[in-house]
DNA sequence: CATGAATGAGCTTTCATTCAT
DNA sequence: CATGAATGAAAGCTCATTCAT
């Protein structure tokens, strides 16, 4: 999926996600526009001007935060997921996938509920794909458990998949501006059945 | 409800509608941070400095954006939806309402799906009361159905409202960014009977 | 000596003083630069646009405060200096005028002080103006003095003007500036003293 | 005396030289209101943000030339003073150190009588503590000569340090705004005289 | 490769002045 | 005459980006 545009020296892959990792931190501490460049370099442990030998900027920064991470999703939960017996299954898998990934850090989920909403304004293309990358792929589960008849025919795969995906997305939005410290896993079930519910055949209630 | 804070004159009232409708118009296009208040003024049709005889500043220009848009909301849609005869009915004309008055005015729904998301960052408590309000409002109709037997127990009421306002806070992300020109408002029977399998009681097929 | 340059109606005359009068403490409280227009208007009670109709705008009105002060402070002292019987006595009542005038009206002293220092740099002519007219005073009660051997000649009567002006200066500007409270006139007898020993024809012990 | 808060690199104290001569300059010209940041870089040969990077805004950079020209005026003088034989020589030292100081650098002493007296309104402590340092330096001198019997004792140290300043400082002031060319220097032997006949024992003739 | 001092375009905000009422 | 809402030029300051070391 994701052949990085460069290849990299070991040594310099190092150093660019050294500064990916400032970069994140810094962002979700205080939002995309109010971090410095400065702010990432002192958080990466870099001087300013080496950011820019890694990136075109504080744009591209962003972008390839957003990219890496969504790569790294799926390539780690993309076998998982298909890995399901039976298509409720697999959203089962899917929405346990999503609420671990970002519970597991919550400066990343930061930046994807917060900046990534922020985006469309000027990474434009970038962050489009991003979203439609991944409504694709859950468009894609939702129609494949329609034609086996798993699931609900009714709507079609695009509006499933963004009711889905808004489920989980506010989820991980209220758990990153919660000042309680909970696990964003402990929602998984309650997730998984109110997706079941809304997904799989049978009459609703009228 | 809104007891605005100072009555001002109906001239200055008019000016500071005006400049609001502006500053809507400006965000929409450019986001919060890519605007700049001589943008703001130029789309309200005034002078500069005229925005800071009504406001405080920019941030102070979204905050009362966002306030406004929440209470005109309540005020307009509070009847209406307590006003259906059973909890699922409540809840449809919940999602009629949402729907609705976001896809009435595309600018205002772009500052909400992009500008609210960011504002975490620096409008801190007025952000937060924003969400929470509304969370409360959906939380309290969850539990009062769940009290009269017609919507299912097995999860709290925050936790549902969250995910109600999940499903639909993404169709209008969606309809916001969306190339295409459709009417937010056709997806009301949808979004209703999604959100009425996941909360009318009744075994979720395991 | 001020031919008023417009014979105002005493409506209008009482009006221009009011504004002066506001324009007194409201320098004096923040000094000229920091005073807003609207503070002057706020402090004299009129409407920031009435005070463009009786000056030509804040330099002026500077202007004028300074001019008009001087031009009191001589018609009211002139005849009484002049009417000491020696030169001595003379210089003793200029230093004791001098001392009460500006003790009277602390915002005017401040002004006096700190503005009319810094005026040089905008108000050009008018600035050196008042400064000459009291010095050239001040000499020529010097130069009468030396001519009738009252006064020590070794010295040009502007310089002398000039170190007299400076010792009464500064006690003023030390008491605008001073925390304490205590009554400018009080030092009349020490000033008096020091002025004399200063002027008056005798050795000096070297 | 003055141990320099940051030890800055050579380079850096090179930088932060050049930035406050530019400044004298500027605020000389216009003084200091009339001086915008971008006349002070231009005269300094830096560009506006530079100045930034060594000074915390217009006001500091004000504070900082007034502070850093009175410690050089004690670091060079102070010696010089205290080593006059007698009490009266000591003031005739003092009297020469200052015009001479001042008459060395025009511009300097400029800023020192006209934006001095208008940095109270806001230098607040600043502002304070440099006129009191100055004073309280001659009242020593003052108080040591009158408790050797070589200075009248009929009046207290301070009220004779602020005449005594008065004097000078009247003499700097008439200089920097003189349009005649002289210098500053060749007024010491008529101000030694006159600060002498005042203060060093006597009778005054009445 | 890495640095961080320097740059200067760009932004928010202030406030003297005007003029329709 | 008096008002004060509106104007918009002007200014201080920030920070992404560059480049000499």
């Amino acid at each position: 999926m994701s052949s990085g545009p460069k290849p990299l020296s070991p040594r310099a892959d190092a150093r660019r996600r050294q500064i990916l990792e400032g970069a994140i931190r810094a962002f979700a501490a205080r939002g995309f526009y109010r971090t410095r460049v400065s702010d990432i370099a002192k958080s990466a442990g870099v001087a300013d001007g080496t950011i820019y030998l890694y990136f075109e900027g504080k744009d591209d920064l962003l972008a390839q935060v957003l990219r890496q991470a969504l790569d790294s999703f799926w390539e780690r939960g993309e076998e998982y997921v298909r890995a399901g017996a039976t298509a409720p299954e697999r959203l089962d898998r899917l929405v346990e996938l999503h609420l671990r990934y970002m519970g597991e850090d919550r400066n990343l989920a930061t930046v994807f509920q917060v900046d990534l909403r922020h985006s469309p304004h000027f990474l434009g293309e970038v962050s489009r794909r991003i979203f439609r990358d991944y409504l694709e792929r859950v468009a894609g589960l939702v129609a494949e458990g329609q034609s086996q008849r798993q699931l609900r025919g009714d709507l079609t795969p695009r509006q499933a998949a963004h009711m889905i995906f808004g489920v989980l997305d506010q989820l991980v939005t209220s758990w990153v501006l919660s000042q309680r410290n909970y696990r964003l896993e402990s929602l998984t079930p309650v997730a998984q059945d109110f997706v079941r519910r809304a997904m799989v055949s049978g009459s609703s209630a009228t």
